[in-house]
This record gives C-alpha cells, structure tokens and sequence, in this order.
DNA sequence: GCCGTTTTCGGCCCGACTGTTTTCAGTCG
C-alpha cells in the first residue's frame, strides 16, 4: 500500500466524521494529515517500521496508530467501523452543490434516506420541502442540483474551460463600468482541470456589472446575486463565480480568489505569525493599529505588493499550491520560470507515415511560420497497426524525405525521432539497426502491457536502460477525465532516468499532461531534463505547446530545464544517443 | 485529532450568500 492510498482512506475519514456530524476541527485534522503525506517525498512504508510517522506534520498519536496498523496488515478497524456506520450513498449525495454534511445527515435522520436515487424521488414526491429548516426552495435546489452532477461530472480540461473563461473575461472588458479584471482560481493557476470559472473585477458601480454579467449570452441560469458575488451557470452547464470589489481592494480578492486554499491559508498564517496582520478578500491590516484601535488596512496597488510587504518576493499563480512556495519567496529562492517564447523546438510530430494528418513537409512549413528553429518526427513503430506503425521499410523512406528536405532547408533542422513502443518484455520495437538510423529515439507505453504495477515498471526501467533510449514520452498514459494512469511505479521510473540521462516528455496535449507537474518538480529535484512535446497529429495540434508550458510552469522548470528550449545543435547534444 | 521560543489546554482562516428563519445555520471557496 503506497502514500496515495493511505491518503485517500484518511480523506474518506474525515468525510465520514463530517456525515457524522463530529468535531470539525478533528475532520479537518484528518484532512490535513491526508494532504501532508500525499506531498511527502519518500516512501510511507519505511516511515512506519522506523515509527517516524509523527514527523509528518499533522500526523499525531492516534493517526500514525491507525497508519501503523494499516500498513502493517491491510486493514484499519476504525475505518472499517465507519463504513459499516455509514451507507455508501451519502458520499455520493455529498457532490450535490448545496448539500453537504449536516443536510446530508438530517434527511437521513428524518427520511432515512440514503443514496441520490432515493433523495430525488422524495424531492419529487414533495417530501423534502416538508422538513424543518428545508421548503420549497431548497427541494428546488436539491433537484437542480442532482441534475448537474448527473450532466456533468463535474469538471472540465484545462483548455476547454480556459477558452470559455477568456470569452467571458472579453465580454465584459467591454463595460465601462469595469476598472480592472482577471480570471482568477484553478484557472489561474494553471491546473490541469477545473471545477469552476472564477473571475475578479473592480468597479464603482458593483450592481451594474453583476446585472452586465447575469445578463451575457453565455449565461444559462443565475444561481445566486449579491452586491460583491453573482455566481451562474453557463449554457455549457459549467458554473462560474464573479466576484465584484472597489479597485482599492482589488489586489487582495485576485489573490485571495486565485488560491489555492492551502496557499492562502499558509499566507494567513504568515501573516499573522510574523507581522500580525490579518488577510482577507478585502485587504492586509495591521491588526489594532488604526483609529481607536481597529485594523489599520496596508495599501497595496497589486499582488506583487501583497508579497513584498509580508517579505516574500512575488510567487507566479501557477506555484501557488502551497508546496514550498513562500519558503522559496522567502529566502529569494523562486525559479525563473519558462515562457512559451523560450521553446525552439517542435517534438513529436505525428506524419501521415503513421496516423498524423500532415505530410512532412507541411508540418515543416507551419513550424517555419511560427517561428520555430527545429522540428522532430516521431512516427508511431510497426507494432503500432492500430495507428498505422511504420516499418523498416516505409522508415527508410520517411529518412530519405527528411534528408532531401533538409538539403533544401536554411535555419530549420527536421530531426529524424520515433515514438517507439515500449513493449511487455521491456524492449523497444524496432531492431538495432533500425534504432540507429535516428537522430534520437523517444520510447513510450501504449497498449498490451501487464496490468500490474511491479512488472509494468520493471518493463520501463528496462526500455529506460536501453542504450538508444534518448527519451521517455507520455510516461503515465493517463488520460484528464477519461483513463487513469498506467499501473506504474513513477518515483522508480524517474530515478530510473535520472540515471540513464533519459529526458522525460511533458506531454502537451491538454487531455494528457503527462508526467504530471506534481511529478515534474519532483524530477526536477533529480536533475532530470524535460521536453515540452505537441504530440501533434494535426497541424493545429503545434499550438497545444502553451499547455505544456504551463505544466511546466507547475512543475517550477526554468527554461535551462527543458531540452527543446536550446538551439537545435545544443539540443541534440542535450540527449542521450548512442 | 494536532499543536506549542508566550500555551501540554485551548485554540484551530474567514467572510458572503441562501433559505429558513425573526437571528441564524449551512455551504462554499
């Protein structure tokens, strides 16, 4: 049983102890120990023989206890316990907006009701309304509520969700009324999905914007409106938040509403223990020090004074996570980090050779016109027939097309790749003497591997410590919202590059984003380089770079990280090749 | 349940909005 596991166990925990209506702060404990070990960089399983499972912060007595048992036989009887106390339904009813655990509890208690099915059928037979502290509204809700999880999910890739926050952002840019505006929250900071559109504005005139924004074309149904917040749902059924403040407060609400919550959190705490200032959405206040001793408000013109005047230099939104950031800002310890306009190469190109819709030729052209300096192919192998693999044979070609076209070419480099198949046994699916007519070789999983964790990274490990191995691609082969990640053992498979100088991918397609920039900052402590690669099968699909970048980013890599950022020769240099 | 160069007990981030109430609890971010 690894960290993730345990984590998500304490995780169900505490969202049991909320359905049983404990001691919030004992919930909240649960939480926080569940979020420590998830970031813990080692191991849980040695912590626990050595008993130095209390030096995780937020893990006590009576939690290492519980870890102990569990990781030593499977089981945890508190656990189990709950599971029998509570039916499995309430958690579900939990993802309903609007609901959570006292409501949850109360219509158990008084309908005995327990699962979203039996809660929708009580709505309708007018059931819900009926109980104390609920009416007719709150059935509504309930109802509507259900209808948007059973739609939904939920959440949304990064991508899609960013282009209809941007369309909102320049809706109302367009009001007079507004004097700054930012989308802000997950969307914000970069994540890979998000729930949510939030957006911030300042403005003397707070009605009329939030009457602007109710009333934009996107917008389905308005769910809540107040002076400082309108909330609504898009007809793309996706939720969005705007959250209107005078221009003073500004600064303070981007920050606050960017998040994350446990960043915010830690700058609170911050706050308060070092300079006794307290932060909010509306602002930084001495606290005691105005007038008759009421907070005195800090003026800051923007986020990067926030920072500065609690002696911390100014974090990008993309670090804002809670996962070493201030401790960084604090000692001037930031990376500088990469920007689209430092990437000089466009990695793994799908052709039509395999199942790209593009000739060579016109993904060299597109390259050339948006400025890029190198370009690599990286065609599926043979084993690959569900995607047209290329043989040896059809690969002499494809290298003979490359070489004319590159005679052709001044200041544009097309290297020969491959996407080579990792295959069970851990080899690379081409022969020696195949492998040795690229430029460099980037190998990666598809289909047919063995579903179990030990064996699955022993076959990488394997591929990663062939010599012609100059790359990792899409090294977990999840798939946002859609597939989970390979059965994989990634701490091992990382090391395992960093000591075969293999470069990993951070695939760019926004639907991957793998490796996961969680893992990126932890290879980035190795010293492992990375490629930010397209994976490009259209033409189009070269823009999809910017994601990549902004996993990056996440993964706090500099431009010095990523190997597709030198110069054509360099980056080849940069690469292991045999 | 965790935590502590003020604390081993008494805190634990904080404010808006909604719906049900007639002063507030629950939820959300």
């Amino acid at each position: 049983m690894d960290k993730k596991e345990v984590a998500a166990i304490l995780n169900d925990i505490g969202t049991a102890l909320e359905l049983k209506g404990e001691n919030p702060f004992k919930v909240r404990s649960y939480y926080n120990a569940a979020r420590n070990i998830e970031t813990i960089g080692e191991d849980i399983n040695p912590l626990a023989k050595e008993d130095r499972l209390r030096e995780i912060p937020g893990v006590g007595e009576s939690i290492a206890e519980k870890i102990k048992e569990l990781l030593a036989t499977g089981k945890m009887k508190y656990y189990e316990d709950l599971q029998k106390e509570l039916p499995e339904g309430l958690f579900e009813m939990l993802r309903i907006p609007g609901m959570g655990p006292k409501k949850i509890k109360a219509i158990w208690d008084e309908l005995g009701i327990t699962d979203v099915a039996a809660l929708e059928y009580a709505c309708h037979e007018n059931r819900i309304a009926a109980l104390p502290h609920f009416g007719e509204r709150s059935q509504e809700k309930i109802l509507e509520g259900i209808a948007f999880i059973k739609k939904a999910q939920g959440r949304y890739i990064s991508s899609e969700i960013r282009e209809q926050a941007e369309s909102l952002e320049n809706a109302l840019k367009k009001d007079k009324n507004i004097i700054r505006i930012s989308i802000a929250g997950s969307i914000r900071r970069r994540c890979e999905t998000s729930k949510d559109i939030d957006i911030v504005v300042s403005s003397k005139k707070p009605e009329e914007v939030g009457e602007k924004f109710a009333a934009l074309p996107q917008v389905a149904t308005v769910t809540a409106q107040g002076e400082t917040k309108v909330s609504v749902i898009l007809k793309s059924n996706v939720a969005a938040d705007l959250r209107i403040v005078d221009d003073r407060q500004f600064p303070y609400a981007l920050h606050h509403f960017t998040g994350s919550k446990e960043h915010n959190v830690a700058m609170r705490g911050r706050a308060e223990k070092k300079f006794s200032m307290k932060m909010n959405e509306y602002g930084l206040f001495a606290v005691g020090k105005g007038k008759g001793g009421e907070d005195k408000l800090i003026p800051c013109k923007d986020e990067a004074e926030i920072f500065q005047k609690l002696g911390l230099a100014y974090i990008e939104p993309e670090l804002r996570e809670n996962m070493g950031e201030i401790e960084a800002a604090e000692k001037g310890k930031l990376p500088k980090l990469i920007e689209e306009k430092d990437v000089r190469g466009v990695i793994h190109v799908h052709t039509d050779y395999s199942d790209g819709l593009g000739s060579i030729k016109e993904f060299t052209d597109a390259c050339i016109k948006m400025g890029y300096e190198y370009m690599a192919v990286a065609d599926h192998s043979a084993t690959a027939t569900y995607a047209n693999g290329v043989d040896e044979k059809r690969l002499k070609k494809q290298h003979g097309e490359i070489d004319a076209l590159n005679k052709k070419l001044k200041g544009f480099k097309i290297f020969k790749s491959t996407e080579v198949d990792i295959l069970s046994d851990g080899s690379l699916d081409y022969s020696k003497d195949a492998l040795k007519t690229f430029d460099f070789v980037i190998a990666a999983v598809h289909a047919r591997m063995p579903n179990k964790e030990l064996e699955m990274t022993k076959a990488v490990i394997k591929a990663l410590e062939n010599p012609y191995t100059s790359m990792l691609g899409h090294p977990t082969g999840r798939l946002l919202l859609a597939r989970e990640p390979f059965k994989i053992n990634i701490e091992k498979v990382i090391d395992a590059c960093a000591a075969n100088g293999v470069v990993i991918e951070i695939n760019a397609n926004p639907q991957r984003l793998d490796l996961d920039w969680r893992y990126v900052k932890r290879a980035l402590e190795k010293d492992v380089k990375f490629c930010i690669c397209p994976d490009a099968h259209r033409i189009n699909d070269i823009n999809d770079i910017k994601y990549g970048v902004a996993a990056a980013r996440k993964g706090w890599a500099t431009k010095a990280d990523v190997v597709n950022c030198l110069p054509a020769a360099k980056f080849l240099a940069a690469l292991k090749r045999n």
